[in-house]
DNA sequence: CACAGTCTGTGCGGTATCGTACATAACTTA
DNA sequence: TAAGTTATGTACGATACCGCACAGACTGTG
């Protein structure tokens, strides 16, 4: 969605359109991890330690209902941060955020993210923007689940992961996929079946090809069309007040 | 849900919520004003030229889908803020704000409240975290739109609405409701039916009345519980952090 | 008071999704 | 290679909700 693969490495939008100043601020603070996939970034009520900058994992915020269940909220991926309730002020926050695509991320610590926060220059700032961006994404996640078919909202799903992997190729199974939409596993493999026969998508145990965007876009709700614009226009507002110097930190 | 209905009149509990110092700063700004039913605050993509504080008045967020279906993503009623995107750095918002029951409010231009915002003292302390509960709000309806029967989310609604009201006493067509819920008239007029056999509500064409809230609650799913307890937090906090003379205020 | 407009009640067939059960296929490990 | 595990395919009745149609009831207005 925002970049070609090769920028994307080792790299976090966010971060990298900080000030120069500050950056170097956080940056002894910025711990290079591995974000594996299933592993549990926090639980629902947890009181967070650290904030995440994913650079190549996929992370899912759910909310996770009484009886198990489980719906996806919204997705996070290069473009954005984990923890905001961090520096929203709340001790606790009301989601789940697992990896759904393994990867790596830069961890920070509570503290220093906040201290960090608290002055109020880019990292607040653009914090903010994301967080607003966030939420169009919450908004018409709720939007499609009231309003669109499983195979709208399984389109939808697999343009915007293929957008944050910019990539095709897609680990996951539809058993995953089915309990971040929050329906059934058959329901997925039906719709899944349908766009493979339609020649959208290959895929076989464990792994789903993209083959055809537009013809996904097609069958697609409108959902996808204005999360992306949405993180389209956030990249491009990260990209006009960063820093000129900012690519030091690329060479890092 | 938050006070008695006396203690609600004319007042905000963000507002209320203020240092001193900066309440006075806002006040010559604040402009006390009518929201009456069905006016709409802003639409999505509009630039906003306010912010409103409502008092009495209950606005519900919307998305308005491209074929004219909507869904309501959130309400905010006078433990809230609207217009949230001037402040969080976007020039628009990708939601709807309609007002759903008729009341008062605070407003006051975009340019005064991003300043007072931008001095990151307690207005942005406050709102930050009023944010923080209106994600839980939206994370609740969208996994509620996805798991839950239109009965547990009528019980959700009425219940939500009537602690905003701080009232037993709706004024609202199950029309309405329906288009809140992003469902049918009919899926309303039946839910509606099941509850007044039950005994928990009394209905006449425009007028509901909740006869039965812990009814109600037994019907409902586990989300109104949820997002009252992060309201009920939120309100706590807000006046564990209220200035001992921010009543000045009230005597306004 | 009559009438128009709006709100609510009801019925009925259609459809998407669910819940369940079980079969088959693909990987993994011994 | 065999066994075990996990992923995917398929089927079928149940059900919640939809779309539509229309009737009846309430309310405000001339």
């Amino acid at each position: 969605m925002f970049t070609t693969p090769s920028q994307t490495i080792n790299r976090n939008h966010l971060l990298t359109a900080l000030q120069v100043d500050e950056l170097e601020r956080l940056r002894p603070h910025l711990e290079l991890v591995q974000m594996p996939l299933g592993s549990v970034l926090y639980e629902s009520g947890d009181r967070l330690q650290h904030a995440w900058f994913p650079t190549t994992a996929i992370v899912s915020l759910q909310y996770i209902m009484e009886n198990g269940a489980s719906t996806e909220i919204a997705g996070v991926g290069n473009e954005g941060v984990l923890g905001i309730s961090l520096f929203m002020g709340s001790t606790t926050t009301s989601s789940r955020a697992i990896v759904q695509t393994g990867g790596c991320g830069y961890r920070i610590k509570a503290g220093a993210m906040l201290q960090e926060f608290n002055r109020a220059e880019s990292l607040q700032r653009l914090s903010l923007l994301y967080i607003q961006a966030l939420i169009t994404q919450m908004t018409l996640t709720a939007a499609c689940y009231r309003h669109h078919s499983i195979e709208q909202q399984l389109c939808r799903w697999l343009l915007l992961t293929a957008d944050w992997l910019t990539s095709n190729e897609l680990t996951m199974t539809q058993e995953l996929i089915a309990s971040m939409l929050g329906v059934r596993r058959e329901g997925i493999t039906e719709a899944a079946g349908n766009l493979k026969d339609a020649g959208f998508i290959n895929y076989r145990r464990g792994h789903i090809t993209v083959l055809d965007r537009s013809g996904l876009e097609t069958l697609s709700c409108e959902c996808y069309q204005v999360v992306k614009k949405e993180y389209d226009s956030l990249l491009s507002t990260y990209a006009s007040t960063r820093h000129s110097h900012s690519q030091a930190y690329r060479k890092k």
